[in-house]
DNA sequence: AAAAAAATAGAGCGATCGTTCGTTTTTTTT
DNA sequence: AAAAAAAACGAACGATCGCTCTATTTTTTT
């Protein structure tokens, strides 16, 4: 799967996920017509990404969001019903994706090595279709409280899960030569992570999700290739 | 040098850096004598640091300041003159400190595979002993002026220019092979970055400063030495 | 096209924010 | 110990915050 096919993949899941919210949150929100709540909810949580990696959730008022989005105080409550609801929608919104797309992707069948490279190509790409997403959960983690605090710890340490395992069955597969695989698949995702977090630094320098891709992809395998076969 | 050492050094930095900015800020901080100044501002960075990273610095009123500092509304403003100059001179403090500790340390003269050990292991130790400055910094950039947000961004890819020169060096020296000193030395970076950000979880597994160090440093050997010589 | 329902608008509320400033307390000097 | 200087105090101010609620506009149904 190419980037532009994974882009517009990402695109499509946006709306059906707002969909599903719109279903669940009845309680919340007060409109009855799916078009007319899927349509504003797309919109306050594109707007409140960007107006939040700008200057921060909280120092963002739900002022700058009803001037940035076009709608009222009354209308933007008619969607939530209050600001630390918004952010705890916005999180588990880009849970859900993350999970939908990551899972999807991955094939249980192939190889570590295979894998491996999947996995990492696939999250860079995750990543820098929901750049603003995971730029916002990340900043923001800290200001949700405890229980979502927890489901994002939990979220987190998943993903490095399936790092773990992977190096695991490289390493039955002789395919690779892993002595810690926990601080392994840490130091794999703080590699992943950066592509995201400092995003300023390679749209500077001009490097392409590809070319980062195909970089970290050398370069972990060099450090963890099973030099004695 | 051992960690305990290095953090009996950054003390000593910390209240010297104090009485610097006691000096310089004349114009800003209205009390008269240096001892009672540094010793409030002291109080105050590291109460500031502690509330920030519990709940973000615009969060952190400075009424919650007040409370935590045992300083009065009147008395904190004794010190700064609004809380956009106090999250400056907190930045400017950890910047200063930062330069002055990473410099005293790396020898010229050695080769580039000391080098990059002493780098690292530094760059560790740093961010362990000042990990409140590093995580604060980290996550307020953003919300700084234009003109903050510069210098940190200026900071940042210093630092990454020393780890450059360094595997250029070694490509030099043929002790490495590395063909994209760039984008190495930003992988590397990230990793060193993750310690201060993700303490959380380093923490939760009790993987001490110096395994984690001792880690990267053999992962990163691994992916760059040279297989020729 | 009139009536009903749905959605939006935006002024207004109490709370809290950063900041100021006259007063009080503490420290130093005489 | 009295006078002067330095430091700390904390109530008060205007601005802005999240949020509510009624009036108005838009859309749908009859």
């Amino acid at each position: 799967m190419t980037f532009d096919e994974f882009k517009q993949m990402a695109m499509v899941s946006m709306t059906e996920i707002c969909r599903e919210i719109f279903h669940e949150k009845q309680t919340s929100i007060k409109i009855k017509k799916e078009a007319v709540a899927v349509k504003n909810l797309v919109n306050i949580f594109n707007t409140a990404l960007k107006l939040s990696n700008e200057k921060g959730f909280q120092t963002m008022s739900l002022r700058d969001l009803s001037r940035n989005t076009g709608l009222s105080m009354g209308a933007l409550y008619s969607y939530f019903t209050s600001k630390e609801e918004l952010l705890e929608i916005i999180q588990d919104q880009g849970r859900r994706l993350t999970r939908k797309i990551l899972t999807r992707q991955i094939d249980p069948n192939s190889s570590s090595d295979e894998k491996l490279c999947t996995a990492i190509r696939t999250h860079l790409y995750l990543t820098e279709v929901l750049h603003k997403w995971f730029y916002f959960s990340f900043m923001e983690t800290k200001n949700l409280e405890k229980k979502q605090q927890k489901k994002s710890v939990e979220g987190e340490l998943a993903t490095e899960q399936i790092f773990i395992d992977i190096l695991k069955q490289g390493n039955r597969e002789k395919l690779f030569h892993v002595e810690n695989p926990i601080l392994t698949a840490s130091v794999i995702k703080s590699m992943l992570q950066d592509w995201y977090v400092k995003r300023w630094k390679y749209t500077l320098r001009q490097v392409t999700v590809d070319e980062y891709c195909n970089f970290v992809i050398d370069f972990i395998k060099s450090a963890i290739k099973n030099k004695e076969s």
